[in-house]
DNA sequence: CATACTCGGACATGTTTTATCCGAGTATAG
DNA sequence: CTATACTCGGATAAAACATGTCCGAGTATG
């Protein structure tokens, strides 16, 4: 899995609680990672719909929905892109011993199996949100962290 | 996922039929891929135990359990490799921002949800056996389509 | 004992991921 | 109204990984 998704995924929880647009230059430096490669997994939440850019002097990203409504399968899928990981090549209609083409009107068996286990990681993926991990990191590191990287993210020093 | 996965399932599949050795050169020609690739993908599996590699003459490959007790989640890992693909960075003890270390004895919210979506996924491949797989083949093919595969695999004609 | 056939690991190639840069566009400040 | 400084966005290199290939080590056969 792309390392992106990492990053993406902790922008977003951080934006939960910023009102004003926040620069790519800006996340990338509270996270320590590299601005311009950062900047290009934004571009991609933002061509997914998942945040909005606003361009300009005061511009940067925000989030265009409620967290709640942000699943951590759209952010996923946003980075690492919607097709499944594993595709089915219909071996099984090649070589000597192919099989018929009319016993294949549906999925080989391996394709089934493969194509249920993407459907549970989805699944998993999906009852996440982005309001819950949120809710979650407070929990874990104490009330008002968020807002304290919040009050960072919109002042100007280091 | 890597393509080689879905050939080392079909190879698995069909060596449940046979006794004999086969080697990699005839399981490609059966499936119609680069046989010095595909014998790559059988060299994961014997080290990954799967499969028993004998040499010689008549030699090949051979599965070394019953089928029963050879899971999909056994095939995929011997070839995409055990680790999970979502890795922890530790992104929030990095940064102006970041979470004291004293906070950090748990894995991070993201971390967890991750984790769980790849549980999610290998308890699904954890529950397709390959021997499930042949039954749900010869039931969609028709019986007696691996009996015919594995004549063919021990023939020597084309 | 010679031989022919097998696997096994070391060696190139192509494609995806990672990382970077400079131009297009916009809200701000004068 | 104009100039400016700051933002995003897509086009451009470098690195890592998956893909594909080759020849040598070893063994059952005749």
């Amino acid at each position: 899995m792309s390392e992106g998704v990492e990053w993406a995924v902790h922008c977003c929880v951080v934006l939960t609680s910023v009102a004003a647009p926040v620069p790519a230059a800006r996340l990338a430096e509270l996270h320590q990672v590299s601005p311009t490669y950062l900047a290009k997994q934004l571009q991609a939440l933002a061509r997914a719909g998942l945040v909005f850019s606003v361009q300009g002097k005061s511009g940067g990203y925000v989030l265009s929905r409620p967290p709640a409504e942000i699943t951590l399968l759209d952010v996923v899928e946003a980075i690492d892109g919607p097709e499944p990981a594993f595709v089915c090549t219909e071996i099984r209609q090649r070589g000597p011993m192919a099989t018929p083409a009319e016993y294949c009107t549906t999925p080989c068996p391996i394709s089934r199996a493969m194509a249920a286990s993407e459907s549970a990681r989805r699944d998993a993926l999906r009852s996440v949100t982005i309001a819950g991990l949120a809710e979650q990191v407070e929990a874990g590191s104490g009330a008002g962290t968020l807002n304290g990287v919040a009050a960072w993210l919109g002042s100007t020093g280091t």
